[in-house]
DNA sequence: TTGAATGCAAAATATTTGCATCTTC
DNA sequence: GAAGATGCAAATATTTTGCATTCAA
């Protein structure tokens, strides 16, 4: 993919076999992994790539806007190539963190709406949704380590 | 305040002047400290205190449902005596971590009813808003660490 | 008395920095 | 050639575990 080296360089970034690597996976990827992850996808094809030329990348790739950062409360950091906000779930059982997709547009706007009263100057909103996946619900993987229900009236 | 005492008693949890004392903090506390900040607070009263029994003893409020711990996406723990789920506020600026005051109570159900078409059984919901507070809001001390504005239609 | 809590130390996990060498532009 | 990227190593920051001693019930 040409478009790939055309993006990083749009950016000011310099073109490496394995900075391209590095973006091809995670724009592929719907799994939002932690560096770790990358770095051992990435060894695959370049053995001898170290985890800190994974890690130095995906710190420029984001601060750049190329990638997006966030943490689901387990403290290891998360990298996604779609980089506009979009709720995530993750799983409660096998932790695994998937986006909320079919999750309508307008429930973000509606909850920014909803923090206007708030004397803070409102810049984004994450929503990170948990439970148990489609994999993990009804099976005995399920663990408690969270308070039961809450929502009550839904 | 013997009700402390009563509270821990009634979880089964010994009552000792450390865990009381920590306990108390949290309960009065809205800053959402991590154990670092309780530990420093802890000391003033119990100058021997070991950082590992504030460690242990969070981790033991959080085990029995006296405490919440979540995580703003900077990789650090933070607790919460108030163990019902409420969102949360960040600043982008000086870090501090706010309960959003009069927000809308029924915006938690509206979210998860959106989330009802997930093929996931959602527990529960993390609201994280992100962006700056009213001390910072406005002032040089903003930074850039995050895209802009994304809403777009609010 | 007994099991749980405390305190000190060290291990484990993940992030971040330093620096010499190599590569892209 | 110069600025940036890579690779190896070590430093940081936080969380977590081990264990002997102390204390609450």
């Amino acid at each position: 993919m040409v478009y790939i080296k055309d993006l990083l360089r749009k950016k000011g970034l310099r073109v490496t076999p394995q900075r391209e690597l590095i973006y091809r996976l995670l724009s592929e990827s719907k799994a939002h992994p932690t560096a770790e992850h990358v770095y051992q996808e990435v060894r695959k094809t370049f053995p001898s790539i170290s985890f800190n030329t994974v890690y130095k990348t995906v710190r420029s790739l984001e601060e750049w806007g190329l990638l997006q950062r966030f943490n689901t409360g387990e403290n290891i950091y998360r990298y996604d190539a779609n980089v506009s906000p979009h709720p995530h779930f993750i799983c409660l059982s096998c932790g695994r963190v998937d986006d909320m997709d079919n999750f309508p547009d307008d429930v973000e706007n509606y909850v920014r709406k909803a923090a206007s009263t708030s004397p803070c100057e409102i810049k984004f909103v994450n929503l990170h949704f948990y439970g148990y996946c489609p994999l993990c619900r009804g099976s005995s993987r399920k663990i408690n380590n969270k308070e039961e229900d809450n929502g009550g009236s839904d």
